[in-house]
DNA sequence: AGATTAATCTGGCCACTGTCCAGATCGACC
DNA sequence: GGTCGATCTGGACAGTGGCCAGATTAATCT
C-alpha cells in the first residue's frame, strides 16, 4: 500500500514530520474534500499527537498554505508535462492550458484549495511565489507566439494583458468543467470541450497578432465546432 | 440598523422562520465567509434555538442550498439590470457578463458558495433550475447576436457551445478578479479588465459570425489594449 | 365548542473539531 | 557529560453539527 494510515512508530521524534504531514494532508484533502478536512485526522494518519502539527505550521491554515504551494507546483508540472513536446507556439499555449484543465479535473480538492476556497485567505509570500511560477509558464509560452523575449526590459502592458487573459480563460474552462457545467456538451472524452478551449485561446492570440499565421482550424479534426454557425 | 442580532421574540413560534434563517444565513456568510459559517450562529442571530433550523432545512447543507438558490437569483438579477438598456446585441452580452463579474466582486461569499466551495455538492433540482436560469439569460442575449430564435426547435450544438464558452470566459474573469490575480493590471477602476473581457467576448462571438459587423474596437475609448501589439 | 393531530421550537446530549498550555522526551551543541 | 532548545504528548476548553425526547402552539376534525 502506498499510504499507511495510523502508522505506529517507535521513536519519540518523528524525524520528518513536516513533510509527512503535508503528504497526509494531501491524502486527506483528496479523500474528504476541502470541507471535511480535519487537522486531527491528518495527525492521526501520520500516527502523531493531535497537537503535533502546530509546532510545524502553527495553524491549520499554515498547513494548508504549505499544501497550496505544492498544489501550485503540481499545476505547473501538469502544464509543463503536457506542453513540453509541442513545437508549434500557439498549440503549445493550448497544451499548457489543457494541462491546467486536466489537473483541476484529476485533483479537484487541490485545485479548490488554491482557488475556490477561502481557507487560504492571507497572502503568503511563498504561496504567491508558487502562483507566480504558474503565471510565468504561460508568459513564456505566449512570448514564443509573439516571437519576443522580455528578459531584460519589463514586458509591455499589452503582452501582460494577453497572458492574463489566456490564464483567465483557461481557469474558466477548468472551473466550469470541474463544476460539471459543461457536461451537456461533452461527448465523454472531452474532445468537444477541448476544441472550444482551443478556439477561444487561438481567437485571443489572434487578437495579439492579427496578421500572423495562426489558424483556428489547425489541429481541428472536423469543423463542426461552434464556428460552423447554426 | 438593518439587521438585529439576538432578536428576542415573545411568541413560541417564529412565524416565518424559514425565510428569516435564509436572511440571517446570507448576513452571516457575507460577514464571516464560507469557511467560518456556523449554523448555530445563524440560529442565534434570529433568536431561535440551535436546533430549530433542522426542522426547516434538515441539514446545514439544506440551508446552504436554499441560500445558493438565492445567490443564483441575485447573479441573474445583476446581469439583467446591467444589460437591460443596452441595445447593441454584442454589447448586451458583454454587459451581462460585466454584471456577473461585478456580482462576484461585491458578493464574494455568495459567489463562492455556488461555485468555489464544495459545501453544496449534490445536485439539488431547485439549485439546478436557478443555475439554468442564469445560463438561459446568456443564451437569450447571444441568440440576439446570432439573430435567430430557438424557441420551438432545440438550439443547435454550435450555438450552445458559444453560450457555454461565453459563460466560461465570464466566469474565468469573475474568479480571477475576485482572487486578486488581475490586480497588477487594474488601474483602480477596472476599465482595463473590462476591456480585456470585452475583447475576449467579441473575439468569441466573431468566431460564431465571422462575416458580420462585430468590431472589437467599438466602445473602446483607446486602442492601447492588448491587441495593439508589443 | 372541544379534542385530536401535526407542525414548530426547545434544551440537553454526544462525538468531534481547533487551539492553548504544562510537561515529557530527545537531539544538538558547548 | 551537561545544558539548552526543538519536538512531541496529553489534557483542557470553547465551539460545532446532528440527534432525540419533550414542551408549546397552530391547524384540523368531530
Amino acid at each position: 500500500m502506498a499510504v499507511s494510515v495510523e502508522k505506529k512508530r517507535d521513536t519519540y521524534h518523528h524525524g520528518d514530520l513536516r513533510s509527512a504531514l503535508i503528504d497526509a494532508a494531501e491524502a486527506e484533502l483528496t479523500g474528504g474534500g476541502v470541507q471535511g478536512f480535519s487537522l486531527r485526522r491528518v495527525a492521526a494518519r501520520v500516527g502523531v499527537s493531535h497537537s503535533a502539527p502546530s509546532h510545524h505550521f502553527g495553524d491549520t491554515q499554515g498547513l494548508l498554505v504549505a499544501l497550496g504551494v505544492r498544489a501550485f507546483e503540481q499545476v505547473l508540472a501538469a502544464m509543463e508535462t503536457r506542453s513540453r513536446d509541442i513545437v508549434d507556439p500557439a498549440e503549445r499555449v493550448v497544451a499548457s492550458g489543457l494541462g491546467y484543465i486536466d489537473f483541476a479535473q484529476t485533483h479537484p480538492a487541490m485545485f479548490r484549495l488554491i482557488f475556490g476556497s477561502d481557507m487560504i485567505c492571507q497572502g503568503s509570500a511563498e504561496l504567491d511565489r508558487a502562483g507566480q511560477a504558474a503565471f510565468d509558464h504561460f508568459a513564456r509560452s505566449i512570448s514564443l507566439v509573439e516571437g519576443e523575449v522580455h528578459a531584460d526590459s519589463p514586458a509591455p502592458v499589452a503582452f501582460l494583458e494577453t497572458v492574463h487573459t489566456v490564464w483567465t480563460i483557461t481557469h474558466g474552462f477548468a472551473e466550469m468543467k470541474l463544476g460539471g457545467r459543461l457536461d451537456g456538451l461533452d461527448d465523454g472524452g472531452g474532445e468537444r470541450i477541448e476544441q472550444m478551449f482551443r478556439r477561444s485561446v487561438v481567437a485571443v492570440l489572434r487578437e495579439l497578432h492579427p496578421l500572423n499565421h495562426l489558424d483556428a482550424s489547425k489541429n481541428c479534426p472536423d469543423n463542426a465546432g461552434w464556428a460552423a454557425g447554426g
